[in-house]
DNA sequence: GTTAGGG
DNA sequence: CCCTAAC
């Protein structure tokens, strides 16, 4: 399995299986005192692949020093002139076997160092690094790198750069975009360590081991293993902030015109220079990427893959029982990752996080009886939305190395560019006295962490959704250079979880059974239409018009079915059929650690009904009537914990305000038109039954008969 | 605990 | 969705 194809499992499993998009809700300023420091990485500039790049320059750069020296050789194989590839002390031989990534062009020119404002050291040092950066950058101007992948021995990276064809298809390049993001994860802290046993006495010393605070402290004298690494990211106590944004500096990325999906690992390697955190920040010119190759290196590379193949973390609290005093907020939360197929590990592991993130502004609510020792100096970082450019077209097709054409037609490429990659509503906490690498590495992980399947990419031009993913971009209009600059990305909510039935995560059977009328009253109601698919919906949403059950039938209406062509749908991210799971325990979504507060009741997260939803409730009502809500609820939604009838009674008195309005001012998931007027007709109904029992309840014999 | 209705 | 009066 390459790199390319862990990733993509990664995102397959977690992506369709129902992992919503953090709702990470903004905590607003602890007004006890507990001074968080805000401190907006927007002004910082910084962006998401300094950041990963930092984070594999760190972690390289403790071996490193074990290291031989490395070299800068001309790589030769491309026969590309401005190609550099960086190899060291290992052996043609193993050069040989591995083809160089090219990174075709890395512009970092959104490297604006505004960074005025001494607030802290970490702002400081941040721009230190960027300095730093720069100026080591504009040493050298390669037009292309050439990177020695190590990544992979097995899957020898392909040499080519790619393109995005006018012709790619629009899927393949928001995949582009996403993979992108995924490919920083194994250089990204993350990684669990395979040997993390659950016992953390099989640890090493903890003498060696480096403890939060100087997690990635390049002075560290020492080389840490993956396994450490892994545990100082169950230290750092997770934090937090104000709204930071990261940016992805113009990152061109060429689509090839064959929309298939990559099975490499093409051009994924970061830039990272052996020194991780001078070299982090965006720098005007790209940087040569120094991948050592050397023994060690591959051992720590080679476990780096098994991590990526191990794909999902399992969390265990018996583990770094020794660190307690240093990550009091994790206390209890201590995280060991093994081994661990199953997708209910990875997302417990992000609900871990994501738990450790949210509660810090309010200065430890969501530790068990945690103290707060350790609360007062927090750093809270927060991105908000993400939005992206596409980089001017360029009509001239590539003209990169194996580029094949694939297209009859005159294959213009078009070239792009993502400006300002915001993650949307991701908080991260750190303590204040964690270092700036553990800051970006922290960035780091929470980013790849939502992008490696929390979340999808969408595409918008002229700030319309893009929603065909198999369009080519010719068709979708996007080849055009006039448009491109009107033509952005977005982080969605992915498909397979959205607000699909699957919502109802605490029970997939949403809809109990199939609301058998009790009086039959409805038999005269306009049968509407049953669930025709309507284009409306079709077309807007995935999802299927589920049809609920007639009354005299006994079936059940199971979301499954409802969600498994939906998935379809999602193209890229169902590949690979998700097994079944625990839905509640992906039910991530809240992300509020839980209210150890119960004065701060919050408010329930917000779940618009699926279309699916809103039948059953159509179908329910037509056959109880209204007023009958909790009837309505049991009948149709006795699964769906999330949905209380009172709930169903307010959803129905919106769709009667819904079905009365002009579709022009209806707003969210359209509700198709036959249901609405299904509402009006049964609303109607029960309305004039209501009053008829009003004016003339049932003479008594009539009570008799029946009785 | 349910229902109805305002916010 | 929340809140709450009314039952």
């Amino acid at each position: 399995m390459s790199l390319w194809d862990m990733v993509l499992q990664k995102r397959v499993d977690c992506g369709s299986s129902g992992y919503q998009a953090p709702v990470m809700p903004h905590f607003p300023r602890s007004a006890k005192g507990k001074r968080s420091v805000r401190k907006k990485v927007e002004d910082n500039q910084m962006c998401a692949f300094d950041l990963l790049a930092t984070v594999a320059g760190n972690l390289l750069s403790e071996r490193e020093n074990s290291l031989a020296q490395n070299s800068l050789t001309p790589c030769n194989e491309t026969g590309t002139s401005n190609t550099v590839a960086v190899r060291d002390t290992v052996t043609q031989d193993q050069l040989d076997k591995e083809k160089p990534c090219k990174l075709e062009a890395f512009d970092w020119l959104r490297c604006t160092e505004d960074l005025s404002g001494p607030e802290n050291d970490l702002k400081m040092q941040i721009k230190h690094d960027m300095k730093e950066n720069t100026s080591k950058a504009t040493s050298s101007d390669p037009a292309s790198l050439c990177v020695k992948s190590d990544i992979s021995d097995e899957d020898p990276i392909g040499g080519e750069s790619k393109l995005f064809g006018a012709s790619g298809k629009i899927g393949h390049a928001v995949d582009t975009v996403a993979e992108r993001y995924a490919m920083g994860r194994p250089y990204s802290s993350p990684a669990g360590s395979l040997e993390c046993k659950e016992d953390g006495s099989k640890k090493p010393q903890q003498a060696e081991r480096p403890v939060a605070g100087n997690v990635i402290d390049r002075n560290a004298p020492h080389m840490y293993s993956l396994s450490d690494a892994m545990d100082l990211d169950g230290k750092t106590p997770a934090l937090v902030s104000s709204d930071s944004s990261f940016e992805v500096p113009l990152y061109r990325k060429n689509i090839p015109c064959n929309s298939s999906f990559p099975k490499q690992d093409e051009c994924m390697d970061l830039p990272m220079d052996k020194d991780g955190d001078e070299n982090s920040s965006g720098c005007t010119h790209p940087t040569v990427v120094t991948n050592k190759a050397s023994r060690l290196q591959r051992i720590g590379d080679r476990r780096i893959r098994k991590l990526l193949a191990s794909k999902f973390w399992k969390v265990s609290p018996t583990m770094l029982q020794d660190d307690v005093e240093q990550k009091p907020a994790l206390r209890g939360k201590r995280m060991c990752y093994t081994r661990q197929r199953t997708q209910r590990s990875s997302f417990k592991r992000r609900k871990l996080f994501y738990n450790c993130s949210v509660s810090a502004s309010d200065g430890g609510i969501y530790n068990e009886g945690v103290s707060n020792i350790h609360e007062k100096g927090r750093i809270k970082l927060e991105t908000n939305d993400l939005h992206a450019t596409w980089f001017g077209a360029n009509g001239a097709p590539s003209s990169t190395t194996g580029q094949k054409p694939c297209c009859e037609l005159p294959d213009y490429h078009v070239k792009l560019s993502i400006k300002s990659f915001k993650v949307p509503e991701l908080v991260i906490e750190i303590p204040e006295t964690a270092t700036v690498g553990s800051l970006k590495r922290t960035v780091s992980e929470a980013v790849t962490a939502i992008l490696g399947g929390g979340l999808r990419i969408g595409v918008l031009l002229q700030g319309k959704k893009v929603r065909h993913d198999n369009k080519t971009l010719r068709q979708a209009g996007i080849s055009q250079g006039d448009k491109l600059d009107n033509l952005g990305f977005t982080l969605e909510p992915n498909p397979g979880q959205a607000p699909a039935p699957l919502t109802g995560s605490e029970d997939p059977h949403f809809l109990g059974l199939g609301c058998a009328p009790e009086p039959l009253p409805l038999a005269r109601i306009p049968p509407t239409a049953p669930a025709t698919k309507d284009q409306g919906v079709s077309d807007a949403s995935p999802q299927p018009m589920p049809t609920c059950p007639e009354s005299d039938h006994d079936s059940v209406y199971s979301p499954a079915d409802a969600s498994s062509p939906e998935k379809t749908t999602a193209n890229s991210l169902a590949l690979v059929a998700v097994p079944p799971m625990n839905v509640e325990a992906l039910a991530m979504v809240p992300l509020r650690s839980k209210p150890k507060r119960p004065e701060a009741a919050q408010r329930r997260v917000r779940r618009p009904f699926s279309v699916a939803e809103v039948e059953a409730l159509v179908q329910a009502v037509e056959n109880l009537g209204t007023g009958r809500w909790r009837d309505v609820k049991l009948c149709a939604f006795e699964n769906a914990n999330h949905r209380t009838y009172v709930d169903l009674k307010d959803k129905w008195k919106t769709l009667v305000h819904t079905a009365r309005i002009s579709p022009q001012q209806r707003r969210g998931e359209p509700v198709p038109q036959v249901l609405l007027d299904r509402v009006l007709t049964a609303h109607a109904y029960w309305s004039q039954h209501q009053a008829k029992l009003q004016l003339k309840p049932p003479p008594s014999a009539e009570i008799c008969q029946l009785l």
